[in-house]
DNA sequence: GGCGGTTCAGTGATAAAGTCACACAAGGCC
DNA sequence: GGCCTTGTGTGACTTTATCACTGAACCGCC
């Protein structure tokens, strides 16, 4: 049986009573949570699998703002839930996930009578938003090829890696053009071998064994 | 008397008590509210004037994230306020300004006590979740020229402003000597007037009439 | 298997932005 | 006036973004 963290703080009859209102929604790989401008259903707690959120400028480019994975919550619901307005960004499934979808009403209710509840809520913000200051400090500071290596090297784990290199430009919130040269530069300095829609890292890449 | 609309939306007793038990703290021009670090103290509620909330990078460049002005929330204080760790950011009084210093404890009264009061501390998360968001975006994918022309278009109002390169290179999250040249080809179009510390707008300068 | 269409990747040329290193000017203070 | 601090201007160079292509790899279909 799937479970929430923020769900089993909830005293028992409370508990009982949300998880059998609540049926778990199930979306694959690929799937769209929501898009720009979409109004908001509810708040999507995340049971497993994992969901990126990202936005797209005027200029058409992408970057993705943050991941959710099991136990997560969608904060950036919240807002749009409270306000009506519609979403900013879009989220993405990427790992199917299961997700349970609280309506407003519902959410208005464990808001005001679980403290704990609040907690959780509260400590997604704050987490969210130190999230997005990094990013922030990152995009606006820190070197593309130093970024792009962080990225592939916090993920080297599997020694090969299904991605495009336009995908990575998202990721990195740069140009396709961009992520090819670097990783060009890095097959040259022998840290990886480049394949049509792979990545293989060799031993030499750092972290490896 | 000073006020704060978040708090008048509280019931008549509860209202009367908390205004009771706070008491307006006064903070002139350059006083740091907090610096990246700091414990929080407790939510701060402004009350008027303007406070800017910035961060350094590791590199030593900082940018400016964004203001608070009058009847705005701290929200980012909430989130070091639940978890306890410092803060990422800093803020910094541009305009003199008075503020609520609400503690935890009363804080987390008023979450439990009033639906209004938790609406409004979402709301605010929710503003501020868009803001990060936009920046992001901004800063990843726009021309520094136009971001530039824009932040100088949205204070043309007064003709003259008193600022320096550098200033504006952290509001944008730049280099000075970015701004100096982009600035510098503006008053080659005619745009502006430069003197040291100093940007003088003419009349040609668009939005002007 | 061959053909045509689509998606991916590579690359040169050029423009925009960031970095480094300095020169020098304006203003404040003995 | 001389000295120091702060603010600005600029050249040289690197990194990143943009534009405009080329061709390779893969897919589906006959």
């Amino acid at each position: 049986m799937v479970r929430h963290s923020i769900l089993e703080t909830l005293s028992g009859p409370l508990r009982k009573e949300v998880l059998g209102s609540l049926q778990s929604l199930h979306f694959e790989h690929g799937r769209i949570l929501f898009r720009a401008g979409d109004p908001c259903q509810g708040l999507p707690l995340v049971l497993n699998g994992t969901v990126k959120v990202q936005m797209t400028g005027l200029s058409g480019h992408s970057i993705v703002l943050y991941r959710m994975g099991a136990d997560d919550i969608c904060t950036l619901s919240i807002g749009c839930l409270m306000t009506g307005d519609g979403f900013r960004a879009e989220a993405v499934v990427e790992e199917d996930a299961q997700v349970f979808m609280v309506p407003r009403g519902l959410f208005d209710r464990l808001m005001d009578q679980s403290a704990d509840f609040r907690l959780g809520i509260m400590e997604s913000y704050g987490r969210r938003l130190n999230d997005l200051m990094l990013l922030v400090e990152e995009v606006a500071f820190r070197r593309m090829d130093e970024r792009l290596f962080q990225w592939l090297e916090a993920r080297v784990g599997q020694g090969m890696m299904t991605i495009t290199h336009q995908e990575l430009a998202v990721e990195l919130g740069t140009a396709r053009e961009v992520v090819s040269r670097l990783l060009k530069e890095f097959e040259r300095k022998g840290m990886l071998r480049l394949a049509r829609g792979k990545i293989e890292f060799t031993s030499s890449f750092p972290g490896k064994p």
